[in-house]
Formats: C-alpha cells, structure tokens, sequence
DNA sequence: CTGAAAGCGCTTACAG
DNA sequence: CTGAAAGCGCTTACAG
C-alpha cells in the first residue's frame, strides 16, 4: 500500500502537521525537523494524495489542452510553446483523449471540472458545450475559432490580412488571374482567408470570377488532383493563393510534373509557412505566423483569466507574414 | 461556486446518502426519489467533484498515455487502438506533456500516482524511474521496448522476424549483396531489425560485408543524401533493405532522380508500412505490423495486470508480414 | 427506503 | 516551533 502522510509522521515521531509542513517547505518548523521528516518521507517514498490534496486546496493544478487529433503535424511548435509556458507557471498539462463524442474523457475532464482551464484547439465540442462549462473557475482559451462567450477567449491569426497581403503581391506583380485554392467551406481559416483575397481584389479594382475559385480540402492530394485536371483543361493558371500549404505542396507537384515553371509561368503564395513548404523546388513563399508565440500567448491569456480580477481582452488577433521564398 | 452535494440534498429535501445514492443508481432508494433528486442535480447543474470521489474511492479512474512528441505519424493508428479500447473498459485516457525533464507532468503523474495504469511509447523515462513507479496499483505496459521489471509489460513486434523475411525474400530473388540501411544505434527496433538482417545472411551463407551497412538515422531526408553518395560512388545498390519506411522513401527519391528503374535495378524493401509508402512510385514493399491492434493489446495487458490476479505473460510479441508491392 | 455518521488523506487556522 | 482538530466533498457500512 501507497504510504500516507500518518505512515511518515508514525515513523519520523511528529505530529501530520509537521510533515505537512515539512513536505510544503513551510518556514513554520525548525530545519532540524524538516530535514528528517524528509528524509523518513524518502525512504518511505512517500509522496501525498493528490486527490486529498486537490480536495483541500480548492485547486487542480492542472491545463488540459484538447486537439482533434494527437497527431496533426500543424500543431507541433505551438504545443511546445504551450508546454513552455504551461510548465513555467508550475501547472500540469495535459491532454485529453476526444474519443467517445458527448462520453469522451475530454468532456468529462471538462464538465467535471477536472481541470483548472482549458485550451482548445479542436471542432470537437460545439460552442453551446463550451459555453456551459466555461467559468471564471474553468476559463477557457480557443485558438483559431470564434467563440463569443463569457470566460471563453479567442485567439486568431490575422487570415484575413494574410490572405489580403498575399493575393495583393501577386496582383501586383502583374498577374490579372489570381487563383484560389479553397480549403473546406466549414473552415473558419478558409473563411477568413477567401475574404482577404476577395479584398484584396476589390482594392485593385479586378472583378471576382468565381471560376478561378478552385474547391478543394486542404489537403495535397486533393490540391494536386484539382490542378491536374484545370492543367489537362489547357488554361494553366498564372497566379494561385492557396489557402494552406499542404495544398501549395500538390500545386507544385502537378506543376513540375507537367513542366510549368514556377515562378516564370505559375506564381504561387500559400499560408500557415509548415515545414515542408521550404522543402520544396522551389521552395514555396507562404504567409507565416508565430506558432510558438501563439502558444505562449494562449498560457497568457489563460493564466490571467484564471487569476486576475479585471477585463482582459476577449479576442487576440496575432499578425501574419509574407515570406518570399521562390514561388513568386 | 460550484454545487456540492449539500447543495443538492438541501434543495432536494433529502440527506446527502440519497443524493449520492441517485447519482450513483443505487437501487436502495425509490425510483420517485431518484428522479426527483436526478431533476434537482441536473437544475443545479451539479457533478461530482472527482477528487473527493476518488479519495473516497481509491481509484482514479485514468489511464495515461505517454509519447515523445505528441505528433509522430507513426503512432496514429496505434493510438486510435489505445482510446477505443479504454474507452470501452470506461476509464479515462490522458496523455501528459513530458517537458520538464524530471519535473514534467508525465513524471509527477506517476510518481504520484495520478492514473492507475500507464502505456508508454517514450524513451524519455527511464529505465530505473519505470521500476521504481510500476506497482500492482500502478502498472506499466511499455511499446516498442524492453523493460524487464515486475509490474511492467513489454509488447513488442517480431523485428527479427520481419527483418529477416524480408532479407531473405530480397536473397532468394538472387541478390548477392543487401544493403542495410541503418537507423540510430541506440533504437532497439534497429538492433533487432539489424540481427533479423544478418540472422538471414547467415541463413543463405552470405557473407556479412559491413560495407553494405548504411548508417542513417530513420529521416528521410538523411537516407536520400546517404543514398545520393553511393550512387554518386558510382556502384548503386542492387537490393536493399530499409529498416524502416522513411529511409526508403528517400531511397526511392535518390533512386529515381538519378534514373536508377525499381524494381528492375534496385529492389527495396521497408519496415512499418507507414501511410505513405503505399503512394510512392514505385510503390513500397514493406514489412507491415498491426498498429492498431497493439495498441489494443496493450490496453488488454494493462488491465489485466491491473485486475487480475493471475501471473500474465511479461513479454507479448506480435507478429510481422511482408506486403508486396511494387519494389522487389 | 432513508438518514446520521465515519472516514478517505490532506491543509491550515488556532492554541500552546 | 509543534500538535490537536476541523473540514474539503464524497461513499458506504450501519441503524432504523
């Protein structure tokens, strides 16, 4: 059996008290004293309840983090900044499964308040749930999704100004076409960034085409296969923004495949700058954001819901970038 | 504030023994009681807190799930075999965020005991920590490892056996010489793909040639540079074994940039039938294991360590098969 | 069928 | 500097 804190306090002769105050480095007991609860606790490998402990303390100690999937490779330098920071402020993280719908650990850890604030980076729970759980004590941080509520805050990239910027470079070096490859109509992403390209095009006064709107999913594959058939069509596109860079990447391939030259013949812009996209021949310009600042900005954003008494802002848009690599 | 039983059981009008008994369907109480004070819980919005539960209970009701990287694309499937089953068992499944060192969550979870069983798929722990957390209350199935302790499991799959399938697959269809392509020397899935390797010259009487040995170190992008060199030599392998997918898909990138016809002048064959080996061209003939019935497996074992009394098998091997496609 | 009470393993005012 | 005791929110024998 797990040894309790009576165990170590039967053994070194002391009162819980003391051990208590020993194992919480309380200046309330003499040095003597605590160096040999310590020791008696070691040997014993004692190490206290953390469930008697939560149930005292009012607090868990712990951020849960929920994403859709355990393995998006999107996700990876964000997470690092959340562990990071997470870790700095002296909280657990940890994630929990989203398996089971309405029954899943995730919603249960939620509901059950088995956390002490969340960050959510998933489409798994609908904005009524999340609203029903979100409390001052339970204060919650979506990022990249628009969820209006109290105690829930919203961390955005800026899609729209990405996307404008993007489309706005490729207008202007002198491409009057600019395609857009589309992820999928439910995506907020997507949303944002086919209104900066249509922005973008009013700005210079080009007429939207809804032909040159290419719907796809985000993924390579898909890219690859849409591009293939508008290149069998016989009009080879001479600008493209693609609304991620997994479908940037397919681009490419079709591209090459069919020996169109990128940038002399095909200009292209993508957006989220993943790891591959300078991988590439050549290497795709892309919209970039800081993934890793935005974890960190999340913990932050967090940390002062659970903790602080005054406003703090309900909705961060992070800036975006161009990088100009050799697509353009 | 969050409600409390009291809570429930003053606006219900009953003691709180009922309320706990209706929340818990115990069949003490009358069906009319329980409904009326399931309506006032549910008003009241009321759950139980989980840790006075569990301390009451001594259980915790979680299972934690340790990994690397929380996005490795080998592990997807495996991981999905994890969920269901736990899900099913109705335990909770959490993984936790190993950043820290020895003070990351995923360490302070076990030492304090916070889950009741533990799937580890990580090197980041190790060896003597695994021994000196595992417990009958605590036990610990580890994946792809061996750590040969009480309360810890191995699951492991047959990389000899497969190793040595495939190199004597790629000998009997008359090459001489094999390559190896060689992951990190510390990766026990390496050792032991390597002794199938060469268990399987000794088979055939080949000579073991450490020329035909490539260090590389399981990356794509590391194989092909390695592979480039050979070629570059000018005497490019005749057949090579990958031990793993990755490699081989920079094989088969260097191979093809340099006109090298697979299967005809090279024959190729991988280990773990990762996704995207079946979308090469050529496509990868590999050696397949099944992931997401390990990760049931493993849920299995754990539990029954967890519950049975009975002594259970310390060391579970799975089996390997040769898929064959289009590069031998 | 229902309730009063003990106790899970801690922390922390309070007393000395 | 140390200890006795209350109490966190539950569950569960026990009594009625």
């Amino acid at each position: 059996m797990r040894p309790t804190i009576k165990d170590v306090a039967r053994e070194a002769k002391v009162s819980i008290s003391t051990v208590s105050y020993a194992i919480n480095n309380s200046d309330r007991i003499s040095e003597k004293t605590r160096n040999h609860v310590l020791e008696v606790a070691k040997k014993l490998n004692y190490s206290a309840n953390s469930n008697a402990k939560r149930l005292r303390q009012k607090n868990v100690g712990a951020i849960g983090i929920f994403f859709n999937s355990w393995f998006g490779p999107i996700y990876s330098e964000l997470v690092q900044g959340i562990e990071r920071k997470v870790h700095e402020m002296g909280y657990d993280l940890i994630a929990c499964s989203l398996f089971g719908g309405a029954e899943s650990t995730a919603h249960r850890y939620l509901k059950d308040h088995m956390i002490d604030g969340a960050i959510i980076l998933s489409n798994a729970f609908d904005d009524d749930f999340l609203k029903s759980v979100a409390s001052k004590d339970l204060p919650i941080v979506a990022l990249d999704r628009e969820v209006k509520a109290e105690h829930i805050y919203n961390i955005l990239i800026d899609n729209f100004g990405g996307a404008f910027g993007a489309t706005k470079q490729l207008i202007s070096s002198g491409c009057k076409q600019v395609h857009y490859f589309c992820g999928p109509d439910d995506s907020y992403d997507n949303q944002k960034r086919l209104e900066g390209y249509i922005a973008a095009l009013g700005f210079y006064n080009v007429k939207f085409d809804n032909n040159l709107i290419i719907k796809s999913d985000f993924t390579e594959e898909d890219a690859y296969l849409k591009m293939k058939e508008i290149i069998d069509q016989g009009d080879a596109p001479k600008a493209i923004f693609s609304a991620n860079d997994e479908m940037a990447l397919g681009i490419i391939r079709a591209a090459n495949e069919n020996g169109i030259k990128i940038p002399e013949q095909l200009k292209l812009i993508g957006f989220d700058n993943i790891r591959e996209s300078e991988r590439t021949t050549p290497a795709l310009s892309t919209v970039t954001h800081h993934k890793y600042e935005m974890g960190v900005k999340a913990v932050e954003v967090l940390f002062s819901a659970m903790n602080s008494e005054e406003e703090i802002e309900q909705v961060t848009i992070l800036p975006t970038q161009i990088v100009e690599r050799e697509t353009v």
